[in-house]
RNA sequence: GCGCCCGUAGCUCAGCUGGAUAGAGCAACGGCCUUCUAAGCCGUAGGUCACUGGUUCGAAUCCAGUCGGGCGUACCA
């Protein structure tokens, strides 16, 4: 916030400049405010005089100093100017200015870090779509936080959030979910069965079998129809799933469910359409989606010759209806094995005369599992996967987000559950956590002592003149503009590591001054900082989820 | 073969819309609790930013190629 006021400034010497003759607009934009790498180079920094001397072919340092000369008549905000290396000017920012933004965060509040950038976009989130044949893997856990901290965010800065989970519960995997069902159902009757070859192993089959034969007894024993033991399985399992997200802090607007497509002719629409549209043709007996049209290098089949359609109509009419909902802004948040499906489902879009560019896919790499150092194999069928739910038994619901945000979408992310669990006391989640917690417990030994609240106007905050407190200062500056970024480049991991930068700097600070002394306005100008530090440290943790305790 | 992602400290990873001396956590080593919670702090050590070339005042960052790992490349989803 203050960086933008530095910005502003900047922007107006070099419109100054541009009217006096100075230089050309080629440089208009170009240059940044940035914060200088290494400590003792001032508050902020600029490579305006670089820049300049690129488009304008001039040495920078005579262009920084002709710069330095025209801002240094603004010294409300800026009380030092220096040139250094090839020509950046290092700025320093009067005290005062960065003082004044704690009684600024104490009265913004739950606020603070907020922000209306996104203009009431409507947008959509469609995350997780696992369909019901199992328990959340390891991988759909990395999926789900992602998308809801992405969705989190996109709420603080403004963004109206709809959050979507799309499924599948026909076709052949829900019928050998069944089959998987019945034999188990048989096993637990003492019948004899056979277990499907590509069977479900997994033993929550087992569970589903016994609640079975709770409620139904040996009534279904001889029934030829799989189809009670498949509904009885997808309520179980998706009562699972849902209780899942539900400890995970998840709630979804909506459950598509893919047969609706079918249902509701939205399926023959889209082939009727691109059919129209010279986009489709036969070929074997197939219907072939000419994607080649879209610059891909082969056409796609939309309709087998069996006459069912393959994934990728489906995903295309799937798309077309969250386009016919009006939304502004579409996220798909999808595993790395989806993504040859992005270019089919994206040329779909635009053959329908949707446009692609609000579209925007987050593909995230697989989630490693080990344990004890040795790779765990997953796989919904062999049941050798370890489920969200257990992994949350172990290691607690937010290292587990933490976790999971703390790696950007596109790195592979290792989770190590022996370490995890072992070392849960050195989580880095506890590390920013018990930064709140501190602050919290200051808070309520100032209360025992009697030290009066921290009303803002009585207290004098020109008192703070420590390094480490500006250095808080600068830091708690920047959270707007953080999760500003943070949601639009729909990278949460960005937060987390903010929020460890300052929960470091405060442990620091906590450690090198004491706020509770017998200095009563320093105290209490202390106490603001605090009341301040508080404010950002549990938004930050809030809006991606994650518990602010008072005290552990 | 082709497409996408990744390759940075012993390990796990930030930094990547080009900027000054490349960072954090864990692990290792040495210190700090009669004082607001030691789930903490301070210090030491640790690097050819995979490799080669290019672009330029300047490259971990951009481009090309090479090597290594992952995921795809279906009339599976």
């Amino acid at each position: 916030m203050i960086r933008s006021r530095l910005k502003n400034v900047l922007d107006d010497c070099f419109d100054r400049g541009l009217a006096e003759g100075l230089w050309s607009a080629a440089a208009a934009g170009k240059f940044t405010v940035e914060l200088p790498k290494h400590e003792g180079m001032g508050d902020f920094s600029t490579n305006m005089a670089l820049v300049l001397a690129g488009t304008e072919k001039k040495n920078p340092r005579e262009l920084a100093r002709i710069i330095t000369d025209k801002l240094a008549r603004d010294s409300q905000l800026i009380t030092r100017l220096d040139i250094a290396g090839p020509g950046f000017i290092n700025i320093s920012i009067n005290a005062e200015v960065w003082r004044q933004l704690i009684p600024t965060i104490v009265a913004a509040a739950e606020n603070f870090g907020r922000s209306t950038v996104g203009a009431h976009r409507k947008v959509m989130v469609e995350f997780v779509s696992a369909n019901p044949t199992g328990p959340l893997s390891i991988g759909h856990g990395r999926q789900a936080i992602l998308g809801d901290s992405i969705a989190r965010l996109l709420e603080a800065t403004g963004h109206d959030v709809f959050r979507e989970y799309y499924y599948n519960d026909a076709g052949r995997q829900m019928r050998v979910l069944g089959e998987s069902t019945r034999a188990r159902y048989l096993e637990l009757l003492g019948e004899k069965s056979e277990f499907p070859e590509d069977g479900y192993q997994g033993e929550y089959i087992v569970d589903i079998a016994r609640s079975l034969v709770a409620e139904r007894g040996d009534s279904l024993k001889d029934h030829e129809d799989v189809t009670p033991f498949k509904e009885q399985a997808e309520k179980h399992i998706f009562k699972d799933i849902s209780s899942t997200l539900e400890r995970l802090g998840i709630v979804f607007d909506n459950y598509f469910n893919e047969h609706s497509l079918y249902e509701d002719g939205h399926i023959d629409d889209v082939v009727a359409l691109l059919r129209a549209k010279g986009y489709v043709y036969e070929k074997d007996n197939a219907v072939w989606f000419k994607t080649t049209a879209f610059g891909h290098e082969q056409d796609r089949v939309i309709i087998k010759s069996s006459g069912e359609p393959t994934y990728r109509l489906p995903d295309i009419a799937y798309h077309r209806e969250k386009f016919r909902r009006n939304f502004d802004w579409l996220i798909d948040i999808f595993g790395s094995d989806h993504i040859a499906t992005v270019p089919d489902v994206l040329a779909g879009v635009s053959a329908l005369g949707y446009d692609p560019d609000k579209v925007t896919v987050v593909l995230h790499q697989f989630v490693t599992l080990t344990r004890d150092g040795k790779q765990v194999k997953m796989s919904t069928r062999k049941a050798t996967f370890v489920t969200v739910d257990e992994l949350i038994d172990e290691v607690g619901i937010d290292p587990v987000r933490f976790f999971f945000m703390m790696r950007k979408a596109d790195s592979q992310l290792e989770f190590d559950l022996a370490l995890a669990t072992k070392e849960s006391q050195e989580n880095p989640v506890y590390y920013v956590q018990y930064g709140y917690a501190r602050l919290c417990s200051i808070q309520r030994q100032a209360a025992e002592k009697g030290i009066p609240d921290t009303d803002p106007a009585t207290i004098d905050t020109s008192l703070l003149v420590e390094p480490e407190e500006l250095k808080l200062l600068k830091t708690l500056s920047t959270f707007p503009a953080t999760v500003e970024s943070c949601a639009l480049e729909l990278a949460p991991h960005k937060i987390i590591f903010y929020l460890m930068e300052l929960a470091g700097q405060l442990h620091s600070y906590y450690n090198k001054h004491k706020v509770i002394t017998d200095n009563i306005p320093l105290s209490r100008a202390r106490l603001l900082l605090v009341k301040a530090l508080q404010v950002v440290l549990k938004n930050g943790l809030n809006m991606v989820g994650l518990s602010a305790p008072e005290k552990m």
